[in-house]
DNA sequence: TCTGGGGTCCTAGGACCC
DNA sequence: TCTGGGGTCCTAGGACCC
């Protein structure tokens, strides 16, 4: 059913596009060295747990996927070339991407790193239909940028999602309003986003497969599968979500974290790289002009059994000396119940614009001295880069660093 | 040589306040 | 001296996404 029918509300124009970079980080690679045109190229980790990040199309025809254990992938291609991740350089190609999106519709919504919602309802005037817009779009991004994109487009945003995976590589596909349930109907309910490994499983279990098959059982006997998750993806099954585009204000948490190779045994050593993270969150804090006011400690065993303890602050902060107290303390109450940890990781959540707080202007002579050091911490790692001053030394002369223990302040052996 | 690192969102219980 | 309901914050865990 739909709503009345006011003066506004246009008749059903599959005006929600989902462009999606294909293989992103490996065509940016791709693009940087022609050599490695046509190869199977990864995009990961190298090391003895790292996994895909992302693959390349000749690498796709071979069985390998995005977060596949390397060692799976080296298995199915002897001859993989394996990129480290650059990140801060995607970062920089998907700003320039969302320049261009910005450039043709007003209405953008970008959702990760390489792909976002349009609204081009209202752009029809100047550049044609959906499908015109997307062809532009694709081109643009194809001139501008060299890297291949795919779009997919529908009256709703779970659906034209749906579409530019069934678009790629390097293609695009509209879905008419009058198409929709004949588009999805086949589809494995896996396609839908927000149906995982988990929801999978139990739809399986009752017999689901496909999306069409989740519009045709009870909602009682879905509810029962699914929990209450469950309407809300009978809504998604069945292209009714009408949500159009949001826009996602600023980040809601940052954080970092580390899978050894080897798992850590020593407390120590435990304590030393949390400390070092959280000067590393501190430093990403500071760069955004953000505070936080909470701050997670996650910690994984070899079993892959995952720890999370949160530590709320009086004051939000940007100080590295804050979070490490913090963290540190977190974990002087969980170390002796692990003895080995697989990962660890510390994340600020609860973030504000540093220039909204209060704390701003409450410092104290205390917290003043904090934040000169800091800065020009953050300078000097600007300048020379993370490894040549890592942590502990240089704040030592500040008003008593976080708690210490046992060992003196060591350079950090464990970053490649 | 079997499982990364960056995130978001949701749920649920307990504490605390009114 | 027996017990209610709502709202909000904090903490923890889990599913999911790229």
């Amino acid at each position: 059913m739909h709503a009345r029918m006011g003066a506004e509300s246009s008749p059903e124009i599959p005006g929600i596009l989902h462009l999606d970079m294909d293989a992103f980080f490996a065509s940016v690679e791709v693009r940087d060295d022609p050599g490695l045109q046509g190869l199977p190229v990864v995009v990961g980790g190298a090391g003895a747990r790292g996994v895909v990040a992302a693959a390349s199309y000749p690498a796709r025809t071979r069985g390998i996927r995005s977060a596949m254990p390397m060692a799976s992938a080296r298995r199915l291609a002897p001859d993989l070339v394996i990129v480290p991740p650059r990140i801060a350089h995607y970062r920089e190609a998907s700003a320039r991407v969302m320049e261009i999106l910005g450039s043709v519709v007003a209405e953008v919504e970008q959702i990760s790193i390489d792909e976002a919602f349009l609204d081009v309802r209202g752009a029809r005037r100047l550049f044609g239909e959906p499908e015109q817009i997307a062809a532009l779009l694709r081109r643009t991004i194809r001139e501008e940028l060299d890297l291949p994109s795919s779009v997919g487009g529908s009256v709703s945003r779970a659906v034209a999602k749906i579409a530019s995976a069934r678009a790629k590589p390097d293609g695009q596909l509209i879905v008419a309003a009058a198409e929709t349930a004949d588009f999805l109907a086949p589809l494995p309910v896996s396609a839908v986003s927000g149906i995982g490994p988990k929801a999978v499983a139990a739809l399986e279990r009752i017999g689901v497969h496909t999306i069409g098959q989740i519009r045709e059982i009870p909602a009682s006997a879905l509810a029962r599968a699914l929990g209450p998750r469950a309407s809300e993806i009978a809504q998604l099954a069945a292209g009714n979500d009408r949500t159009g585009l949001g826009h996602r204000v600023r980040d809601k948490s940052l954080g970092t974290e580390r899978t050894w190779d080897e798992d850590l045994t020593d407390a120590a050593q435990v304590r030393r790289n949390i400390t070092v993270m959280a000067d590393d969150v501190a430093r990403q804090l500071r760069r955004g002009e953000l505070v936080a006011r909470t701050v997670v400690l996650k910690l994984r065993s070899p079993d892959g059994t995952t720890i999370t303890r949160s530590s709320t602050l009086d004051q939000p902060t940007a100080s590295g000396e804050r979070l490490r107290e913090h963290v540190v303390a977190l974990w002087e109450r969980e170390s002796h119940g692990l003895h080995r940890i697989r990962l660890a990781g510390v994340r600020a959540t609860h973030l504000e614009p540093e220039a909204s707080t209060p704390y701003q202007h409450e410092l104290t002579v205390r917290s003043g001295q904090w934040r000169d050091l800091e800065a020009a911490m953050d300078r000097a790692v600007d300048r020379f880069g993370t490894t040549s001053l890592s942590r502990g030394s240089t704040l030592s002369g500040a008003p008593e660093a976080a708690p210490r223990g046992d060992s003196p302040p060591s350079p950090d052996q464990d970053r490649p």
